[in-house]
Order: structure tokens, then sequence, then C-alpha cells
DNA sequence: TAAAAATACTCCATAGGTATTTTAT
DNA sequence: ATAAAATACCTATGGAGTATTTTTA
């Protein structure tokens, strides 16, 4: 559990490995292709292993990288979700409390 | 899958919230408390959601926290382990192909 | 030869440290 | 009264940008 890579790497690499290109992964995180880059050459340094294979006009994932995508791909789906879940849990309490309260329309109060 | 919450902050709220403790999470994290504090306060502004209860001595899980707390944890148990994997995979392979080379007796030359 | 990736810098945002105050029992 | 968490302020590291070079089909 510890010594866990670099979260930023990993998060690089699974929008990477997702498009199999490190262009459109610079694309859909809004940064540049050379920051893109850099985190996954870290990442392999780290590793010691190589997680692409580099070709033209396209990159490919080593066994190592398609262990690692599938690993990285649920894990941060979950998480998403799980945020998704919890953001918008948060309204609708709050909206139930509201609307199961007759306080409120006994007093007319409004809150906000 | 996009806009997701920090990945540090997610790391360090795993731990804070196994320990039940920032401090023993600061801990384990080799950080100051007062960094712990900070990253989980973060998280909390950024879902408008409590995740801990603060009380004397410790801290608690709130529903959200509990729901976060399941979901990282097993996220990143799960990319621990595959990093580990990975890393260990790489050596034997190596080893392997050293190992299985005729050539490298036969010419007794040394990868570097 | 043309696209995508790698590299060499420079800069800045954010994560972290220290010191101190606040909180809860 | 005391131990843990929060806060204020400052520092520094690593993540990102621009410009350029290298790679490969």
């Amino acid at each position: 559990m510890r010594n866990l890579p670099s979260l930023t790497g990993l998060r690089v690499f699974e929008v990477a490995a997702r498009h199999a290109s490190f262009k459109l992964a610079a694309d859909e995180l809004c940064v540049t292709q050379a920051a893109v880059s850099r985190q996954i050459r870290q990442l392999e340094e780290d590793f010691a292993v190589d997680l692409f294979l580099r070709g033209h006009r396209k990159v490919s994932l080593t066994p190592a990288g398609k262990k690692l995508y599938l690993s990285t791909h649920n894990a941060f789906s979950d998480i998403a979700k799980t945020s998704q879940e919890i953001q918008s849990e948060s309204l609708p309490n709050y909206l139930n409390l509201y609307a199961t309260s007759s306080f409120s329309r006994f007093t007319g109060k409004k809150r906000h």
C-alpha cells in the first residue's frame, strides 16, 4: 500500500492508454503533449518497465502497460463514480429535509 | 471520469480514514499533521461535504466519508498490488532472458 | 517527409514545513 | 490541562508551458 507510484502519472497514463495516443490524452487532460510524455516516461523510470511501445503515429501498450491500464481504469472509474455520488447526495439530502418538513409550510418560512 | 478530485487529497484521506487520526496518517505518510489537515479540508471544500467528524483525540467518518473510504481503499490497494506485480515481474523476466541465453555464456558479454 | 513523441530549458502552483492558536474532553 | 486539529505564513518541489529536436513509417 505504501510506495504508491505518482498518482498524477497514473492518471495521465490511464488517459493515454485509453486513447493509444499522447497527443489525444493531452487534449483530454487540457495539457500539452510534452507534459503527457514526461509523466509517462517518469512512470516508466519509476517502475523500470516500459509501458508503451512507441510506433509511428500511435503508441501501444506492453503487457505491463495492459495490466496497469485495467487496474487504473477501474480504480479511477470507481473513484469518479463515488465522488459523483457523494457530491450529488448532499443536495438531495437537503431538499428531502425541506420537502418533508411540515414546519416550512406551517410557518411559511423558506430556507434561503 | 473527468473532474476527478485531487488524487493527493484522496490518498491522504484514505490513510487518515484508516487510522481515524490525522496525526497517525501524517506519520505513515512521512509528512506533518498540518499537511494532512489541509489536504482533507481541501477535499471537503471541493466536495462541499464533510468527510470527518472532529472529536476529542480522534476523528470519525461521516456517511459520505465511509463511502469514500471504501472506494479509495479498494482503488489504491488494487493499484498498489498491480504496481508491485509489474515491478517484480520485470526483474524475473530479465533474469530469465539472461539465464536462458546461451549467447551470453558463449560470448561472455554482459548486459550493462 | 510529416506526424507524433522526446527533450531542454524556464516558470509557477501547490504541496509541505514551522510556529502558533483553537478545540474538545 | 492536554493532546489533537486548524490556521497563518513561508519555502520548495514537481508539474506544466514553449520551443525545438528526434523518431518512424
